[in-house]
DNA sequence: CCGTATTTGTCCGTATGTATG
DNA sequence: ACATACATACGGACAAATACG
């Protein structure tokens, strides 16, 4: 008998429906990770994180061993588990991942992009432009991850979008402190518009290397402000 | 408490005391999975696996949530765990992330490559021409890897290495019986002359798309013999 | 449709080794 | 070197869900 089953996915909020609890606690946790309730490096000790849900030692060790195989958190031999902290250059070579992946999102977007889709994203430049002129930060933030989240998931790749995020999420894990500033608004909604414009042309090469490109200038301007910060990085 | 020292069972176990019992058995699991051992789609139970390795069930819950997180194993709420088993649709879509990944090792190679590595690649596809045309089908199966590990090793991101694998992994969970068939080899080593060729002049992107339409068309060689094996691929 | 057996999911108690003070 | 704390792992137990007859 074959299947296909799709994963727990279901709603990722309250005490829901009991599948797994291995599988709430994952979420839970990597939740509280990626919202920075459990910074970099902070140690997790089992009693006390199995007793903050309410569960034993056994689901939660399932839990934290699969946020470790997806990169998470990280283990010492008898030393226990923390959550993981990546260094400047690291960040680096994750920066290079998304790069890549992301250009084949624009890559494979070329062949399946619509008229209602390049209309849908000349809004979301549009708003963007409006956001930027206006200096609402916050307002760009959001517009912008709706941007690159409506791209990644409309390649029509799966693996893409879950590869994508999960770089993403990994970034998160790099403590640096104020990484936008007012003035790239506007550079990276050139950016932006260089994107489109290559999905418009119906280049596949040029929508790539337009898409590539966006992710490689983030990681310069994220280099940039880290140089800012410290004079020397530690490997 | 009958039970005292009985095992050894028909396995391989080392004395391996190397770090947490999970990550061994995550391992040894692994080795099980790829080697073809534990096929596809089958079933794993946990108390005979738990006994084939002579551990309890605890660690070995651990080491299936890690390679569940990694996408080798599939879980079925209060139904147990699998072998995953890749569809030839999902194979796509890993021959697209696959393709991205090598790209980019091509793109980032062009900037690192020294005459040393030069003269070391010209060396492979050398010897592949060789044995292509001795028909060697073994002989250049394995060079064929060292080649491809040699290049993306070369290109200086571990994480690049380490996705890369995965996704090679992945594809090894799709059933298909006689990917390579002896008239592809010659054409493949062109197409590994134009990644060195690309290296070498120095362009990045005519290097990273070299290396990636060598993967694209892997992907069709790949597609083609789905094609012919089954008439219609259910979605 | 119902009863039973198997298996997963979970918890607890405990033993052992290792790291840390 | 000693003692404490903790991670690791074992074994047993039970509830719940599933599969099977």
């Amino acid at each position: 008998m074959v299947f296909s089953m799709d994963q727990v996915s279901a709603g990722d909020n309250e005490a829901d429906r009991s599948g797994p609890l291995s599988a709430v606690l994952e979420q839970q946790i990597e939740h509280l990770i990626l919202s920075g309730e459990l910074g970099p490096g902070v140690r997790l000790n089992e009693i006390p994180l199995a007793g903050r849900f309410g569960t034993s030692r056994g689901p939660l060790r399932e839990a934290l061993r699969g946020l470790q195989a997806r990169g998470l958190v990280v283990v010492g031999a008898n030393r226990g588990m923390y959550v993981r902290a990546i260094s400047p250059r690291e960040a680096l070579e994750i920066y290079d991942l998304r790069a890549a992946v992301f250009g084949l999102a624009g890559r494979l977007l070329t062949d399946r992009v619509t008229d209602a889709m390049l209309d849908r994203l000349s809004g979301f430049l549009n708003e963007m432009d409006r956001l930027a002129a206006a200096r609402d930060l916050e307002g760009y933030y959001h517009v912008n991850l709706d941007f690159h989240e409506f791209l990644v998931t409309s390649a029509g790749n799966s693996l893409l979008v879950e590869q994508y995020k999960s770089l993403v999420n990994k970034l998160h894990l790099c403590r640096t402190r104020g990484l936008v500033q007012a003035g790239g608004l506007s550079v990276s909604n050139r950016e932006h518009r260089e994107m489109v414009d290559g999905l418009a042309s119906g280049d596949r090469y040029r929508a790539q290397e337009a898409f590539f490109r966006h992710v490689e200038r983030a990681k310069l301007r994220f280099w940039s402000t880290v140089e800012g910060q410290q004079g020397i990085i530690q490997s």
